[in-house]
DNA sequence: GTGAAAGCGCTAACAT
DNA sequence: ATGTTAGCGCTTTCAC
């Protein structure tokens, strides 16, 4: 009963091989008694397709690689979500990887896709400078780029408009009264990363606004980092800020938690916005003033985009902004 | 430059294709020369194995199913961190599937994997009564089980003491001198769902303590359900419960939700405990008093236990209880 | 409508 | 130490 395979088959039915994948791809004439026999065979033996054997002669594993920097953000899992079901309906799984904002992890993780002869790849990237995308694209193996953009790659990218976004956010607070706004940026390698926190700067500069550079902080989009540099600036500097702009969810949580452990009350004391939802938002008092990313569109259209890619290789490279809300709540003070 | 094969490194460094497998896999005698001679033509021709081709001789794949009920759940995420860290040093690969608690969908996933010919899967199973384990298992793919059992099948088991610790923190509540204690169950078709019920109900019984047919919940692990029932008892009921038992984390979130809608203080008007810390706890008041699991360390150890199996699949089933701890905040009022 | 046979890229037994 | 060759399970061209 183990390991049934298309020989098996042909033997108990007495037909030829060719006939039994016929009967399997149903896109051969098969007469109707030999179809029956053929299987009723495979059902009696309990066969199953190999795909790998499949995938040697085809090209084809069916196979999507995912890489994603933090797969414990619920942004990244709402992506994954998306991507699944558009492209589970196609009988596409997907083989996950995480690499922590590590850039060799990443190379690593994507030669694995490639030799693994994935049918695509859908890569948020943690360095801006990939270079390795392109050997991926002459390899045969396409890629869509999510969330995060990287240099000179004529490659898929569906993304938010991170720069307009974060400007939103920082005219927001501007026009709110706040000048001492402190940006806790992400990842300076990542697009993203750069892009928010230009944003910020645009804002601030079109609206003649200094800033300082104890309010620079660096977060590299981790909780902890986050935690440490804002804890750095408002106990040890003792430089309480008027407002808060934090480049990611997890960023805003660490943050938060030291503005919490400090008796800091938001939005009496503090001001603090948001790119992203932070987790459990509904339960936390006051709720976070945020640019809100569609995460479940922008991972269907990804998983749209790739299953295009994959049947036309050829066609161009597209870019899709997936747009951003403001959503507005009472995290921030209203200064006269 | 496109699809090099060991024919063409062959043919480039003038041996024949043989001694390039050699080179390759490093498992027999090559003379010093032409394995350079063989390197730099694979170099130079930029040559990767194909795995596939690899995979059909070898039956080995490197890929690892892992099929989990939700992976927006911060568990299961660390889960597969866990699982990640194990397993990638070998050079194993993960394919996620998710399956919303849907057994049917379980199983397409299941068959899928079994069809990818997979070396072993991971699974936390939404059914007690899969039977489709065993054929895995008949068809030589070894499954390891993470939290959740299934009935009368011989295989690896990594998981929780659901009954004890749901006892534990029951007896708790009772301790404080609850009486009144509703639970808000989790899906009854899945082994911890029946076991923390259980684990509640004896704890409940040794103490005399009447369970109440308005304070038995199905919430079935999902935020949504345990929202709408606990409204239902309290908004619509008008029964205010003296302490909540929510049977997993998304369940404890849609219950707060429900309380704070409803200004009902935690510990004050109503008590709340949960099994498994809901999100972003540190920055929600009260912290939540609950059981504690090591996602991270059933992952780990999970990821052994499969390494293992797939080195011997005949050696006897095991079945490993990972400790979860009773870890007591300020959630929980004390009754005289 | 069906069968024979080549071949996908690789490994390994056998031969030299 | 190296080459020749069969074969992993399947698809597909070419005969009939």
């Amino acid at each position: 009963m183990e390991n049934v395979t298309i020989k098996d088959v042909a033997k108990y039915a007495q037909v030829s091989i060719a006939t039994v994948s016929r009967v399997l791809n149903d896109n051969y004439p098969v007469s109707k008694e030999t179809k029956e026999k053929v299987l009723k065979a495979m059902n009696e033996l309990n066969f199953k397709p190999n795909s790998i054997a499949r995938s040697l002669k085809s090209n084809i594993t069916h196979l999507i690689g995912v890489v994603l920097p933090d797969i414990s953000n619920s942004f990244f899992m709402e992506i994954i979500k998306g991507i699944d079901s558009v492209v589970s309906k196609e009988e596409y799984s997907l083989i996950l990887s995480y690499t922590d904002e590590n850039f060799e992890r990443e190379l690593n993780v994507l030669k694995r896709l490639s030799q693994k002869r994935v049918d695509a790849i859908i890569l948020a990237s943690s360095n801006t400078d990939n270079k390795y995308v392109d050997d991926l694209i002459k390899e045969n193996i396409p890629v869509v780029l999510i969330d995060r953009k990287i240099k000179n790659s004529n490659v898929d990218v569906i993304a938010s408009d991170d720069f307009g976004s974060a400007y939103t956010l920082t005219k927001y607070l501007i026009e709110m009264g706040h000048k001492d706004i402190c940006i806790v940026n992400g990842n300076l390698n990542v697009s993203t990363g750069i892009e928010r926190y230009e944003g910020f700067k645009a804002a601030m500069m079109d609206h003649n606004i200094e800033i300082k550079d104890d309010f620079i902080l660096n977060g590299y989009y981790s909780w902890e980092k986050a935690y440490e540099e804002v804890k750095k600036l408002i106990v040890d500097k003792k430089i309480v800020p008027s407002a808060i702009f934090a480049a990611n969810n997890r960023m805003a949580e660490g943050t938060m938690l030291v503005l919490k452990e400090n008796h800091l009350k938001i939005p009496d004391d503090v001001s603090l916005v948001t790119f992203e939802e932070i987790e459990n938002q509904k339960l936390i008092e006051p709720k976070l003033t945020c640019i809100k990313q569609n995460a479940l569109l922008m991972g269907k259209k990804a998983g749209q985009m790739i299953l295009e890619r994959i049947k036309d290789k050829e066609a161009n490279p597209k870019e899709i902004v997936v747009v951003s809300d403001l959503v507005i709540n009472g995290s921030v003070k209203k200064i006269n």
